[in-house]
DNA sequence: AATAGTCGTAACGCTAGTTGTTACGACGAC
DNA sequence: GTCGTCGTAACAACTAGCGTTACGACTATT
């Protein structure tokens, strides 16, 4: 196994929905360069990280029917859509699981006015700012994000 | 020290939007009621949690200029502004950290096409992105919040 | 039938963030 | 001087994400 120099920034935030849009993106680019599949390992090169995370990531695109895989000798990824039809917002809810935003860990004081209405208040909020988010992201295909990939100056 | 009781939810996200606006619009409630400053143990006590956590959010909002706090005796916490002219993003700026989306922990493989153009790519869409967002918090004053609050039916 | 390449997935360690908790000094009204 | 509260350090527990190793499952090729 090859071992992968690590970078030394720090990141907090996940990273998952910008490496799942790496994959397809390289997947989609092999294709249209006439082969059928790409590799785990030649995906995880590209991206400088480990097979085993590509694979776990693809394994939810393809629960999410976006990508397909074959086993055996000749075995590798391969789209299971067109890029067009595919948004990020496909993308996002494949891989990321909970809501932006958590109430609570512990109920608030049922007593209390502010204790009793918070929840409601603040699950109307979140609920519109998540569906601006998915609308967001909804507009944008994955073949935007290969074309502005390739568009990127040398 | 008062012990409070778990509940037993599972969560992952963030709470900490959710306990900086529940903890202002207790005190401005319990200004509007004649009060002058409130303490982070009544604030703990509606929220269900430890003071400490209350008063480690205080603190980074009263770093954004949105409460004050006393010491001595009669101490506690106000509201240096009024909730109209309050939002959701000052409260979020305040609390949250980083981004929503992050870039590879690795440097990707600048030798590939997909690798070198990705991450301006992404940064390019998540900058738009987390700007409707912001856009989205902004339209919410910490005023819409306690009316939310304050119609919830019992 | 054997081989070999790749997936599928379990298992574990490391790092980082969040929350809860205890403890104690600093401050200031009385 | 006293006392109540803030300010903050320190630590534990828990969770999530990422990287890594290991190995069985599968299948094209020979």
């Amino acid at each position: 196994m090859v071992s992968y120099g690590r970078g030394e920034e720090i990141v907090s935030a996940n990273s998952r929905l910008t490496i799942a849009a790496h994959a397809m993106a390289w997947i989609s680019l092999y294709q249209r360069q006439g082969h059928e599949v790409a590799t785990s390992e030649q995906i995880a090169t590209s991206a400088n990280t480990n097979p085993v995370v590509i694979r776990r990531l693809l394994g939810e695109l393809r629960k999410a029917g976006l990508v397909e895989s074959r086993r055996g000798v000749g075995a590798g990824w391969s789209l299971a859509r067109e890029l067009e039809s595919i948004t990020l917002l496909d993308v996002y809810d494949a891989v990321e699981p909970g809501p932006l935003f958590a109430m609570h860990r512990a109920t608030p004081d049922q007593g209390c006015v502010v204790g009793y209405g918070i929840q409601p208040a603040m699950q109307g909020i979140y609920r519109g700012i998540e569906e601006t988010l998915r609308a967001e992201l909804a507009r944008v295909t994955m073949e935007d994000v290969l074309r502005d990939i390739l568009a990127t100056p040398r």
